[in-house]
DNA sequence: CATACGTGGGC
DNA sequence: TGCCCAAGTAT
């Protein structure tokens, strides 16, 4: 059974993307004045941190590194500081990896192809297509979990997606692709408002929802999920949380830092000291001398 | 393919 | 109060 016969397609474009003309939110990244790195940014940035978080650190960024070569021209431990609390700051050192890169071998221009952004550290599937589709317009499915999440329950008549990304999403996303790149590119963006702002994952607006009466899962009676239980992420007490008090502590002291001070933030020596070696094992972190560590700073010249 | 990886806000 | 979730990526 094709997507084709299930779903209007015509109609579902045009109602999602008069729906998002109406709707859309007015957000800094979409204006057409926001460069490809201004869009690159964004998308490091809304990897898993909300919208509202991501609008002050954003602009503070670009403020301060309105190109990649700005960027790449920096310390990385500068991107991890300046990450301040958006949380996951390997992808302030993925992100400065990827300006070292853009600046290295694409002549400081971000690249418009989806294989050549792919390459790029901390660009995955996800955000190499955001970045092709948002900032050059090309046509490429692009499936985020609110785009996810609506495909689930507008086609396959689910109220959840499944854990990882299928072959059959994909193709899902990939038919119902508009053909004009234009077209595309919007249709990207508009099907992911309506994920972040109706179609929500808790409880869906399906009152004000513009689709709702082609939606396969509304039309089967909303039936509830039924797959396996959806792990939620554990954090009070792992190692997570304390490789986040360590670095809070080196981001907030402008310079070197002690063992001692390092120390105060974790009772367990064990964890802490595991959680101190991850973070230097993962470059976050950079050890001067003994006992006393700082944010990574420049490669020695040479 | 499952797991590690931050942080904070909403209900 | 907790539990759930937020424009994922790398291993």
């Amino acid at each position: 059974m094709s997507v084709e016969t299930a779903v209007p397609i015509p109609l579902l474009h045009s109602t999602v993307l008069e729906w998002y003309a109406a709707h859309a939110r007015d957000l800094p990244w979409r204006a057409p004045e926001a460069t490809p790195w201004a869009v690159m940014v964004s998308e490091f940035m809304l990897q898993q941190t909300p919208v509202k978080r991501v609008l002050p650190a954003y602009t503070a960024w670009l403020e301060r590194w309105p190109t990649p070569a700005a960027l790449a021209a920096d310390a990385p431990g500068e991107a991890v500081r300046m990450w301040g609390r958006l949380g996951y700051p390997r992808r302030a050192l993925r992100l400065h990896a990827a300006a070292t890169a853009i600046t290295e071998r694409h002549g400081g221009e971000v690249p418009d192809d989806h294989a050549e952004l792919l390459a790029l550290p901390g660009v995955g599937e996800y955000t190499a297509a955001a970045v092709a589709s948002f900032a050059f317009r090309r046509r490429h499915a692009v499936l985020d979990t609110n785009v996810r999440r609506v495909f689930a329950r507008v086609v396959d008549a689910v109220e959840y997606p499944p854990t990882a990304t299928t072959a059959a999403e994909r193709r899902t996303a990939t038919a119902l692709l508009p053909e004009a790149d234009e077209t595309a590119a919007t249709w990207a963006v508009a099907v992911m408002e309506l994920g972040a702002l109706v179609c929500t994952a808790r409880t869906p607006r399906c009152g004000g929802c513009p689709v709702a009466a082609m939606c396969a899962w509304r039309l089967a009676g909303s039936p509830p999920y039924e797959g396996p239980p959806r792990r939620g992420q554990t954090y009070a007490g792992t190692d997570r949380q304390v490789r986040g008090k360590l670095l809070a502590v080196l981001r907030e002291a402008h310079g070197e830092v002690s063992q001692a001070e390092l120390d105060a933030v974790w009772h367990e020596p064990v964890q802490r000291a595991r959680a101190l070696d991850g973070l230097v094992a993962d470059g976050l972190v950079e050890p001067v001398a003994q006992g006393v560590y700082r944010l990574p700073g420049a490669p020695a010249a040479g």
